[in-house]
DNA sequence: CACCAGGTTGACC
DNA sequence: GGTCAACATGGT
């Protein structure tokens, strides 16, 4: 029963496969990738950065000075494109000034603080960023996470699942982040427009 | 045409 | 403390 987590991630790598995450070529694209993706496809996040790429504004020094609407120009099509072009140039400043593999090498709890104070950056993606792009382990919690967990009984908010995850499995980067995201491989198909009825969690 | 996407914020009880 | 509309484009 206390393994009920294991033999969860055992289903869906036996089901998905190993996963891989995050696609980037850089630490800062996994930060730039992880506020695009807020509430988007990640299709469309790809698109997106491509955008940027083209323009040679993946690196926090350029996307700090440019023009704003050169950015919201590259991003429209992740939505909410406004806000996210303002705090991804806010957030680059901070990166640029303050040097981005300083930041990302300090201890988790204090990383953590520090992300969180970014406007735009909330416990799901100040997790992301500390498990894909600093690689520290912490158990990132998402929508279908919290679905999934509502699911087979287990209730709570952001900082009780986490805690949850983090009690219960093994501290280990790799197996944080390919959980994580199975996890969301999983809920894509199956937790999407209600094909609960398809749930192949609960026979867990 | 309605609903959802790898959330976060600020306003208002 | 918790709840909720707003943010906006693109896919199904």
């Amino acid at each position: 029963m206390s393994d009920i987590l294991l033999d969860m991630y055992d289903l869906l790598l036996d089901r998905f496969g190993l996963q891989y995450w995050w696609p980037a070529e850089t630490e800062f694209e996994v930060v730039v990738g992880a506020i695009l993706t807020q509430q988007t496809r990640w299709e469309n996040v790809e698109r997106a950065i491509i955008n940027l790429k083209q323009r040679s504004l993946l690196s926090p020094a350029s996307l700090a000075q440019v023009e704003r609407g050169v950015i919201e120009g590259c991003i429209r099509c992740t939505g909410f494109y406004r806000q996210k072009a303002e705090r991804l140039q806010l957030l680059s400043r901070y990166f640029s000034e303050n040097g981005m593999d300083r930041i990302l090498g300090k201890p988790v709890s204090e990383l953590r603080e520090e992300l969180l104070s970014l406007k735009g950056v909330g416990p799901e993606t100040a997790d992301s960023i500390i498990l894909y792009a600093a690689h520290k382990p912490v158990f990132v919690i998402d929508a279908y996470t919290t679905r999934i967990c509502s699911c087979i009984g287990i209730d709570g908010g952001y900082d009780v699942l986490q805690r949850y995850f983090e009690d219960l499995l093994p501290e280990s980067v790799l197996l944080y982040q390919e959980f994580h995201a199975l996890i969301v491989m999983y809920g894509k198909e199956y937790c999407a427009r209600k094909r609960c009825d398809e749930c192949i969690i609960l026979t867990v």
